[in-house]
DNA sequence: AGCTTGCTTTCCACTGAGTGAAAAAGAGAT
DNA sequence: ATCTCTTTTTCACTCAGTGGAAAGCAAGCT
């Protein structure tokens, strides 16, 4: 009776060889960057045999690497293949020249987002101080309430995705975080009045936010967010150069057009 | 040393199915970061019915996305992906805020490289400017002589490294580039006694740099450069804060210590 | 309209690449 | 020394993956 499977019952372990090949891939994660052949076999819950091939073909293609003791990890071809995608290629190219201008007017930690599926991905972060709070780590999704870059983006969003966020219920991260639908609905209203949002607390306590759309063709593609950790409420004196910001980037990408990752 | 053998008429087509996926995966690069079915078939020499099949696959976890118009092209999995890398995981991030503090105190290109088999690899490079002359991409391979990065890695780096690339014929990219294997060792000692290398024109013309070793227990991890493109030769003026920061991230990478990527 | 060209997608009988249990070979622990 | 938990190799079986062929699409040309 080995039938110990997961939680749904559901044990999904797929035929395809490059189905199972990715799946092998998928394991490894911000906390669990590095892992072993037995521990990937029980992960996966593909046999032992099975991974050992597959790795080393994965590993024959650099797409993961042996890490000094008998670890595996994910290898150095995929970082270089990252830099070839749409979230790199266009999006935080085009952006970083602003996003380092506004750090540099600022000398405040800025942040990038994009709207990602069910959440905000956090694209790039910049901190100009050597000790840094990793509240957020590049590649991390966001909820999109609580976050300052996150109700921006839902703000000035399409309605149906708005309306979906909003049917759901909402997760409390802090005695702050707006959980009533009504009072976030509002929120987002002055939000698209004031042309950006604010946050205090909402996501992480004692942190404050600001953040700006980034608005090409009338759809948002990203967000520009200035937080720090000092709950420092006046964080809107920095609301112009912010969303001049913002507005440089929206200009640019419509400018060199051509088709947008998505 | 393996370089790229992938001639067109020798094409020994991998029967393995995760080889021909991974051979997929790498068809994509700077200058076609997007392909169709057929383009891929014809590349890796496979059949259109297993490409289509395999993107299929590859398509479900990510790993590529269609781009609207036919074309197929990396997928946003592996951007993520590349963030969990060695090459991101801790130099990068470790360095970047190093980095943007000597961009700020320069106003200039900052560059960041790591040595990489057979060239110097550019992880990061910070302009605060909009307008960029698009030189030296990130995630692009640089020839050890020639550029300031690439020259300073390898007068702190292994004799045999040195003696390896001393012994090739090198490459003249403008009339300025150092060829000459004796003056080349020569002006590798300079740069080790000063501690800095500098470059004008010896890549790009019209371009000026200057870099400094990232060391870490004695042996070169990476380097960091300021360039400009306006033959600035000046740009010595900057030795200071250069040399603060590569060794501010010296020391940072040895207190985290760890092991390091690669 | 038709004809042509080049692409994507589906179909399906065949077969060898991929499989995984089991055994062998290491690597620590106690 | 013997357990225990790893990684690696082996090998006979078989089903996942194959790829030629054909059907579907979509432009472009006459």
């Amino acid at each position: 009776m080995t039938a110990r499977d997961d939680a749904e019952g559901l044990s999904p372990v797929p035929k395809s060889v490059v189905a199972r090949a990715l799946l092998i891939l998928g394991q490894f994660s911000a906390t669990t960057p590095s892992m072993t052949i037995s521990q990937l076999s029980r992960a996966t819950g593909l046999p032992v045999a099975t991974v050992f091939r597959l790795l080393g073909e994965l590993e024959a293609g650099h797409f993961v690497q042996r890490a000094g003791n008998g670890q595996f990890r994910l290898g150095n071809r995929l970082w270089e293949m990252g830099l070839l995608t749409p979230l790199h290629g266009r999006l935080r190219e085009t952006a970083l020249p602003f996003l380092l201008n506004l750090q540099y007017k600022t000398r405040e930690t800025v942040q990038f987002a994009i709207p990602n599926g069910d959440a905000a991905l956090y694209i790039e972060k910049l901190t100009h101080e050597e000790a840094v709070p990793h509240q957020s780590r590049i590649g991390s999704p966001m909820p999109w309430h609580g976050t300052g870059v996150g109700k921006v983006m839902l703000a000035f969003g399409d309605e149906a995705t708005r309306d979906e966020v909003l049917g759901q219920p909402l997760a409390a991260h802090t005695p702050d975080t707006l959980v009533d639908p009504t009072v976030l609905r509002r929120e987002l209203l002055a939000i698209r009045q004031r042309g950006y949002s604010t946050s205090a607390g909402e996501y992480v306590a004692g942190s404050t936010s600001i953040a700006a759309p980034v608005i090409v063709h009338g759809v948002v593609h990203a967000a520009v967010g200035i937080v720090n950790y000092r709950m420092d409420a006046g964080l809107e004196r920095f609301s112009e150069p912010l969303l001049h910001a913002a507005q440089g980037i929206s200009r640019r990408l419509e400018d060199t057009d051509g088709l947008i990752g998505q």
